[in-house]
RNA sequence: GGAGGGGUGGCAGAGUGGUCGAAUGCGCCGCAUUCGAAAUGCGGUAUGCCGAAAGGCAUCGUGAGUUCGAAUCUCACCCCCUCCGCCA
């Protein structure tokens, strides 16, 4: 959430920070409105209240009824007042709920991705000389994506990976854990399952994502959208000394995401699935060093990115497109042959206070205290292996494994149970 | 799932209707002492909100209730711990 000091202090510039990111200007009016309400309100039930301390401590020596019957009085219309100033409260917070981060300035503004500033493409695309086909296609054909079974199973949506493609997965998660924990990331495997007010004070349960999530109604839990939802909440309450910043973690977790309002996006595939496994970055650093640990864990995705040699591309998100807590986000999208275009891969935000003032997470600098800034980052999910798939794939309808990857794999071309067999018969 | 115990300041822990925002100890900060340190002594040390300040209000897991007045009494809920059962 927002800082309610800065919004009364600079209402203009939140103003113009929010609707960049297409949420209604007035929002702030209205907020400021209630606050003052809220404000006047509170000051004259604290104003009874102060009264009615008095008498109490009066009566405290001895009973006198034309006291109690004034403190009786003084009671209902407190009574009263607090039933006002809870109403005014719940609606004060409501706007500010309603009101996402302020995007850093020079944040390229625009309505949606077209105004995504493209800051560079690296590596060189692969030039095929025979029809490409897409990694549905070559996942099925291989035997390493069943989505016909897992629509049987549980609907869609829903992905196997198999074999190869499984191991895939465990291969990137291992590149990324031997890249990451040379520069200190403490490995981690948090909950997946959250408290309502961890996920609402990350801002994750806004106005745009409450219909995201998954909710477990007999438990009262929610289940994660990524390891960010209960990383961040680690050092929830917690104030931590200056010098022991930054505090940098490497989680994995499964992701589960409704994809509300995806309807027919991605539809085919296991691009935009339900549940998903991801390493995940997360950073707790001190305020003047955001900017600069952001850049920093955004050359580590481009270091993961470039170990498999997959052409890929760094996007500024404009403010249109950016995140709902996100002061900055970069992507990392990789080229997709088949498709002939990039798909995210990877996201990188710095949330600057927004999440920590909402799980009260701080820092203490010699007697002074602050909020912490809390940024995360994708280190791989599994839509690289789709990546892979596409772009490493060869005439005779195999797939190369990366080089980086081949160790964890165990061999250097996935050449399918099918495939093997078609080999032998023509050999 | 069953039985029991418990949630109080950074930590430990007292407090069963009023002068309790809360004893005491530890920790932490400052001062004294010291060449310096330890030890010791003295003083200070929760958070949020409103306020320029003085000051005020709120907070003893959360919410509701009783009362002129609640950390303390009543009810509901949440959480933690121990034992039994089940279980990877």
């Amino acid at each position: 959430m927002l800082d309610i000091q800065y919004i009364r202090e600079h209402a203009d510039l939140v103003k113009a920070g929010v609707e960049k990111k297409k949420v209604d200007p007035k929002l702030v009016d209205k907020f400021l409105r209630a606050d003052e309400m809220w404000k006047a309100k509170v000051a004259a039930i604290d104003e009874l209240r102060r009264e009615q301390n008095v008498i109490s401590k009066e009566l405290a020596g001895g009973q006198k009824d034309d006291l109690v019957s004034k403190a009786t009085l003084l009671k209902t219309r407190i009574g009263q007042l607090e039933k006002e100033v809870a109403d005014l409260a719940a609606k004060r917070t409501g706007f500010l709920n309603r009101l996402p981060n302020v995007p850093a300035p020079d944040v390229p503004v625009g309505p949606d991705e077209s105004a995504n500033r493209v800051l560079r493409e690296v590596g060189e695309r692969p030039v095929f000389d025979f029809p490409v086909k897409d990694y549905l296609s070559i996942g099925e054909r291989l035997g390493l994506i069943d989505v016909k079974r897992a629509a049987k199973v549980s609907g869609s949506r829903f992905g196997y990976l198999l074999r190869e493609g499984a191991l895939l997965e465990f291969a990137l998660e291992r590149l990324a854990l031997d890249t990451l924990l040379p520069h200190g990331f403490v490995p981690v495997i948090p909950p997946v399952m959250v408290r309502p007010e961890m996920l609402e004070g990350m801002g994750r349960l806004a106005a745009d994502q409450k219909e995201e999530r998954y909710f477990l109604e007999k438990d009262g839990l929610y289940l994660v959208g990524s390891a960010e939802h209960s990383m961040g909440p680690f050092h929830a309450g917690e104030t931590l000394d200056e010098n022991r910043l930054p505090k940098r973690y490497v989680g994995f977790s499964t992701s589960f995401r409704r994809e509300a309002g995806s309807y027919g996006k991605d539809t085919k595939g296991i691009l935009r699935v339900h549940q998903f496994d991801k390493v995940e970055l997360f950073s707790f650093c001190h305020p003047e060093k955001s900017e600069e640990e952001h850049r920093f864990l955004l050359s580590l995705q481009e270091e993961l990115v470039a170990a498999l040699e997959l052409p890929y591309r760094v996007v500024e998100m404009c403010t249109g497109d950016m995140g709902w807590t996100d002061f900055r986000q970069f992507d990392v999208d990789i080229w997709f042959p088949a498709e002939g275009c990039y798909r995210e891969t990877h996201s990188c935000s710095n949330t600057t206070d927004f999440q920590s003032r909402g799980i009260n997470a701080k820092f203490t600098a010699g007697g002074e205290k602050g909020y912490l800034h809390l940024l995360n980052a994708t280190a791989f999910s599994q839509r690289p292996i789709l990546a892979i798939l596409e772009n490493y794939q060869t005439k005779r309808g195999t797939v190369r494994v990366p080089k980086a990857l081949q160790k964890y794999v165990g061999k250097k071309e996935i050449v399918g149970e099918n495939q093997k067999s078609d080999l032998k018969n023509q050999s």
